[in-house]
DNA sequence: CCAGTATCCTGCAGGC
DNA sequence: TGCCTGCAGGATACTG
């Protein structure tokens, strides 16, 4: 469900109405999820701990305590966090809660059990398998240079080589596919076959698509909202993801859609070479 | 090493 | 109406 801009959004409400709460208790229930969920471990870990600030790197949120610890988490698919009073019912699907001195919760709600929620302590950060693996972050301005060079060393097509985590990351399904509208490139071109300036904008589209998501609070498509319940509004914005059927909006051909990687993805076959 | 596929899980839309 | 199939915002284990 989360890509990077749903992600930031969610970092940012957490920053806007956690810091300083002291978590009094934790509930829930130990399930499988990406990682073990081991709610028993979390509640001897958290309580009385404040929440000091959210982090966020790509699609992984950080939330660190005071005395310091991060809970890491992911939403995978299907997850959402939700700021509740305590008074309102917990959506099915609710696998962990952190309860605050002022009663506020916090949940995590995953119906697909994709995501994960690990305590790491400070010094294991550094070392956390899936946070070691992750590429460049697609908000730094250096991208247009850092970009290329790592996708003119792969054969793999550049709608792949944009959802690799290991190379960019939080770009997922929707923006990968946005961001090569934007630059009028074909998802299938390989990226060995791309030349550097082509793939300089590329990296500039990906930034543009993010960012302006980011602003729109991200997309909702179906149930993607922030802790606070606020939506996301950029899915009025979408230019191809979705829309296949549906004309380009630049050049009025129809939109095709085709699987590339497992992953459908709709692009123009006239304006995206 | 790299590239491509299968897999985890639930919910929902669409076809019959 | 009800049952079945396929697909969905992701990451990773596996295969060749």
């Amino acid at each position: 469900m989360p890509e990077l801009p749903e992600v930031e959004t969610v970092r940012r409400a957490l920053e806007l109405h956690l810091p300083g709460a002291r978590i009094a208790k934790v509930d829930g229930r130990s399930i499988a999820m990406r990682r073990p969920l081991d709610v028993d471990h979390l509640s001897e870990l958290l309580p009385t701990r404040r929440f000091v600030r959210a982090r966020r790197r790509g699609k992984f949120l950080l939330l660190d305590f005071d005395p310091p610890g991060t809970l890491l988490i992911h939403l995978g698919m299907s997850g959402r966090l939700q700021i509740g009073a305590p008074s309102r019912p917990r959506l099915a699907h609710t696998h962990l809660v952190l309860i605050f001195e002022d009663g506020r919760e916090l949940r995590l709600v995953d119906p697909r059990r994709f995501g994960l929620a690990d305590w790491l302590a400070t010094e294991e950060e550094a070392h956390d398998p899936s946070l070691a693996a992750l590429g460049l972050e697609p908000l730094d301005a250096s991208l247009p240079d850092t970009l290329p060079p790592l996708f003119r060393a792969r054969r793999s097509c550049v709608k792949t080589l944009l959802m690799d985590q290991r190379l960019v990351v939080g770009v997922g399904n929707i923006y990968a596919a946005e961001a090569l509208w934007r630059s009028g490139m074909r998802p299938t071109r390989p990226g060995n076959r791309t030349s550097v300036t082509r793939l300089g904008n590329l990296a500039r589209s990906v930034r543009a698509v993010l960012e302006e998501a980011i602003s729109e609070g991200g997309t909702t498509l179906r149930d993607y909202a922030a802790p606070d319940d606020e939506l996301g509004y950029f899915a009025v914005r979408l230019q191809v993801y979705g829309r296949q059927g549906q004309p380009c909006t630049r050049c009025g051909s129809e939109l095709r859609a085709e699987v590339i990687g497992g992953r459908t993805t709709a692009w123009c076959r006239r304006c995206q070479r």
